[in-house]
DNA sequence: ATAGGCTCTGTTTTT
DNA sequence: CAGAGCCTAT
C-alpha cells in the first residue's frame, strides 16, 4: 500500500519553527547548522519532500551523505511523505557519486572504466611492492601502512609531501627523496594496472570535471539542487567538488554541526562549514538547536564538555524533555575485567526496567576497548551486534574468493591476479610477477586460451587445483550469456577453495559461511560491475538492512566505535574507557586533537536519549602482565560535582 | 632463487 | 590475529 502524498501545510505542520524556516528556505546558498538530536535528518528529509512536493524534478536533486545508511535513511523517510517520485532522486555517499559518473567518462582522464577499487589492504600491498621495485633499504624506511597514511594526508589536504615528509619523520635514517620516488611509482602503478584507492575516486573526478568542462556542465545542469549532509566531515577536495557542481545556480544547502567534526585526521575540515557564509556571502543560516532526544540531565553533561572548545559555532542544547531523575552515572571500576562485569551488570539492570537490548549501546573509542566486555559477554551468551574493525570484504577469505570477479571485470588488476596465483601450491610473489609479465600484464580468467597459458607457466605443484579451477569457470560461461559474480565465487569454491580453507584455517567453518554469504550478497546484482563497485564501496555487511545480522542484532546489544555510532541514538548508552590516554587517545597531544577527541565524547554523550554510564577504570593491565594506574579522563574530571552521580564500584572488591 | 614455515610484535578512528 | 622478518628446505 503506497502512502498517499500529502498536502504541503500537513507536511510544514510536523516541524518545529527552527527546522520549517530551514526546509521552506528559498533556493540559494542555504546552511544549517543543527546540533546533536536536533532533527537534522528530519529536516534534510522533509526539505526533499518539499522540493519534490514543489514541483521539482527527482532526478535533479543530488543528496550527498558519508555512509550509505543516512542516504537510504532519509530516502526512505521522504519516500513515506511525498511517495515513490522520491526514487528519482540521486542520493548516496561522495565515493558512490564520484565512481558512478568515472564509470561512465574513466577513459577521459586515462583510465579504463572497468577500473578496480584497492580498498587499504591494496594500497598497503602495492606500495611495498614499489619500495621493492625501487630497491629501497626497508631498515629504517617507513612502512608501508604509514606511507599510505601519509600519500592520503598529502592528498586530500592538498598538502606538499616534502614538507609533510620533514614534518613528520626523522630523515636522518633514510633518503628523503625516497619517499617521493615511492609516491611516483605508486601513482603509476595504480594507472597500470587501471585501479583507484578511495582518495583517487574523489581526485579523478574532480580532476575529470576540470579538465572537461563539458563534463562537468552535465553534471552542473542536472543536478538543480545540492544537498550535503554533514557537512563538517567533508574534506577540502570534497568541498571543492561541492562547489564546482553548485556552480551557477547555487542552489546548495549544506547541514552539519560543527561540535561533531569527528574526522579530522581523515582529511576533514571543520574549517568548510565554519567558512561556508564567508564562500557564499548570500547564505541564509539557520540554527536547530531543540534537543528533542534526550534529558536535561544528560544534555547539561554534553554542553559542559563542549563549550571550553575553541572557534565554534557557539550554540547550546535545549531540552524539550524534561528529566526523569536519573543523573547520568559516572563509574569508577577497577580495571577492563571488571569494567566488563560492570558493564555486564548494568546491562541486566535496564532489563530489569523494561529497557529491551537493542535500545542498548556500548560505545568506545578504539575496537579493541571492548575486548574484555566482548569475550565476557561472549561467555555468558549475551546477544550482542558488534560493528567489526575488520570490514566484511577486507577479509582475507572474502578477498581471495573475490579474485575471480576482480580480474573478470578489469583484466589489468594485478593485486587479484598475484592473490590468486599465491594461493596456489609453489606460487608465491616471484612466480606470480614473472607469469603476469609473460602473460602481457593482463589476464581475463574466462578466456580458455589464456587459462592454459598460465598453466603452462605455472610450476607442476600448482597444475592439478589451476586446471580445476580453470575449467570450473569456464563453466560458469556456457552456463548462462551472462557471467555472474556469485557464479565465479562458486566455481572457485568448489573446485579449490573449500579445501584449501578447511587446509589452512581453524576457523574454516565461519570462513565458509561468510562466503556463501557473499554468494547470496552477489546474487542481488544484476551484473559484474554492480558487484565489484558495490563491494568496494560497502563498510560493513552488517549494516545492511537485508542482512540476517542486521535483523537479529534488532534484539541485541549494540557494541560499536564512536565514529560507527553518529547518526545513531539509544534509549541507554554506556561509554568505556574513560581515561587519559584510552579516551582521549594517547596519540592525541596536540591542542587540536584533544579538541576533535572532545567533540568525540560529545558524539558519545548525545547518542543517549535517557540513561548514560561514563565507566572510568582505575587500573589497566600491561602487555607484560602488570597493572599500571590510569588517571580519569578530563572529560570526566572536568564535570563540576553533582552533574553525574559517582558510583565507586571498587568497594565492592576491597 | 623462491616458497613456505616459524616466531615475534604491535593495535584509533573509515569511505 | 595477521603482517613482517628470519630461516630452512626445495
Amino acid at each position: 500500500m503506497q502512502p498517499a502524498r500529502r498536502p504541503e501545510e500537513s507536511l510544514l505542520a510536523e516541524l518545529n519553527p527552527e527546522q520549517r524556516a530551514a526546509v521552506t528556505a528559498p533556493d540559494g546558498p542555504i546552511l544549517v547548522i543543527a546540533a546533536a538530536g536536533t532533527g537534522k535528518t528530519r529536516t534534510l528529509t522533509y526539505r526533499v519532500a518539499h522540493l519534490v512536493a514543489r514541483g521539482v524534478d527527482p532526478e535533479r536533486i543530488l543528496l550527498l551523505t558519508f555512509t550509505n545508511r543516512a542516504a537510504r535513511e532519509m530516502l526512505d523517510r521522504a519516500r513515506a511523505l511525498v511517495g515513490e517520485a522520491v526514487g528519482g532522486v540521486w542520493g548516496g555517499t561522495f565515493h558512490h557519486l564520484a565512481n558512478r559518473i568515472l564509470r561512465r567518462y574513466a577513459s577521459l582522464i586515462g583510465y579504463g572504466c572497468d577500473y578496480s577499487i584497492l580498498d587499504r589492504d591494496d594500497s598497503r600491498s602495492l606500495i611495498r611492492e614499489c619500495i621493492q621495485r625501487l630497491g629501497i633499504q626497508r631498515r629504517h624506511f617507513p612502512k608501508p601502512d604509514v606511507l599510505a597514511g601519509l600519500f592520503s594526508t598529502v592528498r586530500n589536504r592538498g598538502e606538499d609531501l616534502e614538507k609533510a615528509v620533514a614534518d613528520r619523520f626523522d630523515t636522518r635514517w633514510f633518503d628523503a627523496g625516497d619517499i617521493r620516488r615511492v609516491y611516483t611509482a605508486y601513482e603509476e602503478r595504480k594507472r597500470r594496472i587501471n585501479a583507484m584507492d578511495f582518495d583517487d575516486l574523489i581526485i579523478n573526478v574532480v580532476a575529470l570535471m576540470e579538465e572537461h568542462p563539458q563534463v562537468l556542465k552535465r553534471y552542473q545542469e542536472q543536478f538543480e539542487h545540492i544537498l550535503v549532509d554533514e557537512y563538517q566531515d567533508t574534506n577540502h577536495l570534497q568541498a571543492a567538488w561541492i562547489d564546482m557542481l553548485a556552480a551557477g545556480r547555487h542552489n546548495l544547502l549544506v547541514v552539519g554541526d560543527d561540535f561533531q567534526s569527528i574526522y579530522g585526521w581523515r582529511g576533514a575540515e571543520y574549517r568548510n562549514i565554519l567558512d561556508f557564509p564567508k564562500r557564499y556571502p548570500q547564505a541564509r543560516v539557520y540554527m536547530l538547536e531543540t534537543n528533542y532526544r534526550s534529558t536535561p540531565e544528560i544534555l547539561e553533561v554534553a554542553n559542559i564538555c563542549i563549550s571550553g572548545n575553541p572557534e565554534q559555532f557557539q550554540k547550546r542544547l535545549r531540552p524539550v524533555r524534561s528529566g526523569d531523575g536519573h543523573r547520568p552515572v559516572a563509574a569508577f571500576v577497577l580495571d577492563g575485567h571488571h569494567q566488563a562485569e560492570y558493564v555486564i551488570d548494568v546491562i541486566y539492570q535496564l532489563q530489569g526496567e523494561g529497557i529491551p537490548a537493542r535500545e542498548i549501546a556500548v560505545l568506545y573509542r578504539a575496537h579493541y576497548h571492548a575486548m574484555e566486555l566482548q569475550l565476557e559477554m561472549f561467555r555468558r551468551q549475551i546477544p550482542y551486534l558488534l560493528t567489526s574493525g575488520v570490514r566484511f570484504f577486507e577479509q582475507m577469505h572474502i578477498k581471495d574468493v573475490c579474485t575471480v570477479v576482480r580480474l573478470a571485470h578489469n583484466p589489468r588488476d594485478f593485486m587479484a591476479f598475484s592473490r590468486l596465483l599465491r594461493l596456489l601450491n609453489g606460487v608465491g610473489e616471484r612466480t606470480a610477477e614473472k607469469i603476469w609479465a609473460a602473460l602481457g600484464e593482463s589476464f581475463d580468467p574466462l578466456d580458455d586460451e589464456r587459462q592454459k597459458e598460465v598453466g603452462r607457466q605455472l610450476p607442476g605443484t600448482a597444475q592439478p587445483d589451476w586446471n580445476a579451477i580453470s575449467s570450473a569457470i569456464l563453466r560458469c560461461r556456457t552456463k548462462s550469456p551472462h557471467i555472474s559474480a556469485g557464479d565465479l565465487i562458486q566455481a572457485l569454491t568448489d573446485t579449490f577453495y573449500r579445501q584449501y580453507v578447511l587446509a589452512s584455517f581453524t576457523d574454516a567453518e565461519r570462513r565458509l559461511e561468510d562466503i556463501a554469504e557473499v554468494i547470496r550478497f552477489a546474487a542481488t546484482f544484476p551484473d559484474i560491475e554492480s558487484f565489484v563497485s558495490q563491494s568496494g564501496l560497502l563498510s560493513n555487511l552488517e549494516a545492511e538492512p537485508d542482512h540476517p545480522a542486521y535483523a537479529a542484532g534488532r534484539d541485541a546489544v549494540r557494541l560499536s566505535t564512536i565514529h560507527q555510532a553518529k547518526g545513531l541514538e539509544w534509549t541507554a548508552v554506556i561509554i568505556l574507557w574513560l581515561t587519559r590516554g584510552m579516551f582521549p587517545s594517547q596519540r592525541s597531544v596536540r591542542a587540536e586533537d584533544i579538541a576533535e577527541e572532545r567533540r568525540l565524547f560529545y558524539v558519545a554523550v548525545t547518542r543517549a536519549r535517557s540513561r548514560l554510564f561514563l565507566c572510568c577504570p582505575v587500573h589497566r593491565r600491561e602487555r607484560n602482565g602488570g597493572l599500571s594506574r590510569c588517571e580519569p579522563s578530563p572529560f570526566l574530571s572536568e564535570l563540576p560535582e553533582g552533574v553525574v552521580e559517582v558510583q565507586r564500584e571498587l568497594n565492592r572488591y576491597w
